[in-house]
DNA sequence: AGAAATCTGGAATACTTGTTTCATTGCGGT
DNA sequence: ACCGCAATGAAACAAGTATTCCAGATTTCT
């Protein structure tokens, strides 16, 4: 019962979610393994917490349901269901405040002016997001994914706006213990890099108007020396979709000449794990 | 067991918070008395019966527990339980819901039911979004753009899984001209090009667990050197949140171990142009 | 490396919860 | 006024809950 860490110095007793929250961020570091699970987990999901039983919120967790109550006591509580009721308080009062969600959602408009930047950029998102999901085609996205899987080593291109993407694919390649080179032009040196590619080989291009010369330049040697192409890239006149084995199209919603990545990089994230995929059975 | 007042009728079986007012509110009137009074006080306290229990809520209507049961019976539910779960789905914070809400509302693509890989990508995507949308607190996205938009160089560190959205900013704030650096470690000397880094800058600084220690080793350099730091992280337990000047919230969902990066991308765009609008405004 | 303290998982326990049951009350119709 | 039926209250019950306890594992310190 002596346990508490805290007992020593002047121990807070958290009495709201706030001070709660403080003090769990302030002992995080020093709180054993399990503990510290405990802690992550319910700053990143007090509405389970709030809701939830002691049972489910452990199986949540990864952790038995006397963890929680040590993790309460931890903290100076008496147990689990004290620790409970604070998060149940801050759910309480948060629609207190506001009244009835129905209203508050109704009331569009203070919604609105709350960040509205972010707002619509979610929504443009959403909305290329969609698009992409109806445009693009199985089939497509299957062929795709064969000649990714078949490449000994995969070289990914892509150069001002397309670089995150590129090197998005790059990290998620490698992670998924794919052989690949990210062509940037670090050093200058791009043009020899790529000067190793081989038909057996790939060749992942990702390139949008206007289009970046350097990526057309060195999509067309590949092509030349027999290198299969994937390209990423948003219309059929793309220098990319003429050269490439298998070309994908995103369109990208515009917000006021602004283009996100996030259908491109869902994209790209959908071809590198189906590649893996494939190359996984394939191997078994 | 038949005593459901609307077993002849269609009985539209509430499925969520707002259908079930609507009825109760239609059949409020020929209710018998004690149900009545139990329809009017849940009407009236909904957190208490989101939140309280069976015992607590019967007394605080001026009723027996039993009553609550009998009129969770007569709405064709089970028993107070399910009937209290539908107030407690009110209350949660619930980005898991609406996801599903609006998936619902595009039934019509959910026919097609394929289930390709893909679409779940989207899909884990556009929650990630959904929820961006509703944890971001306006004043932190504020101070956050003032922060970047007074900085005279500005200085962006992201690495691994972080590196795309951090060439993303750094692509974006060129664009917007904005004097920007991207520190990564091309040749090394990462650690020597944050050396320069001084308190008229800034430092846009992301990561997510498992934190990348060179991002926090020089996050923390910035933080004794007196530069601002605005941090995108994905805890409150991250790092990077104790040193930053101000830090924003991302989660992104996960679906099979992997994390979309749509959501922190987006962000990035509403930061970069809002810092941009910001200057822009504070120059004319 | 050995010993002491701490931490952790899992089952046993005591309690609270929602539900059911049944006797009693209130009400309308013949 | 009486009978039948729905409505109600109170207590018994069963399910699920938080908590406690203890043995084994892990870490920390000497």
């Amino acid at each position: 019962m002596s346990s508490r860490i805290l007992s020593s110095a002047a121990p807070p007793l958290p009495q709201d979610f706030e001070s709660l929250r403080a003090l769990v961020v302030a002992e995080h570091h020093k709180l054993p393994k399990r503990l510290a699970q405990v802690a992550q987990f319910m700053l990143d999901n007090p509405d389970e917490v709030a809701l939830g039983t002691s049972a489910s919120i452990a199986q949540m967790a990864g952790v038995q349901p006397s963890t929680l109550v040590r993790f309460a006591q931890y903290l100076g509580l008496a147990g689990f269901s004290d620790l409970q009721a604070l998060f149940r308080e801050r759910l309480r009062g948060n629609w207190a405040n506001y009244g009835d969600r129905v209203r508050a959602l109704r009331s569009e408009e203070e919604a609105r002016a709350k960040a509205d930047l972010l707002d619509r950029f979610a929504e443009t998102a959403i909305d290329s997001l969609d698009r992409l999901r109806a445009t693009i085609r199985a089939e497509d996205l299957d062929r795709a994914t064969e000649v990714l899987a078949g490449a000994e080593t995969l070289y990914v291109l892509g150069l001002r706006r397309s670089f995150p993407v590129a090197s998005y694919l790059a990290y998620a390649f490698q992670k998924l213990d794919h052989r690949v080179v990210l062509l940037d032009n670090g050093a200058g040196t791009i043009v020899e890099q790529a000067a190793f590619m081989a038909p057996r080989d790939a060749l992942l291009a990702i390139s949008f108007t206007p289009y970046t010369p350097t990526t057309v330049d060195l999509a067309g040697r590949a092509r030349q020396a027999g290198v299969p192409i994937v390209a990423i890239t948003d219309s059929a006149f793309s220098p990319l979709a003429s050269m490439a084995e298998v070309w994908l199209e995103v369109v990208e919603a515009d917000l006021a000449g602004f283009r996100s990545l996030s259908a491109t990089l869902c994209l790209a994230m959908a071809l590198a794990i189906g590649a893996a995929k494939r190359r996984t059975t394939l191997e078994s």
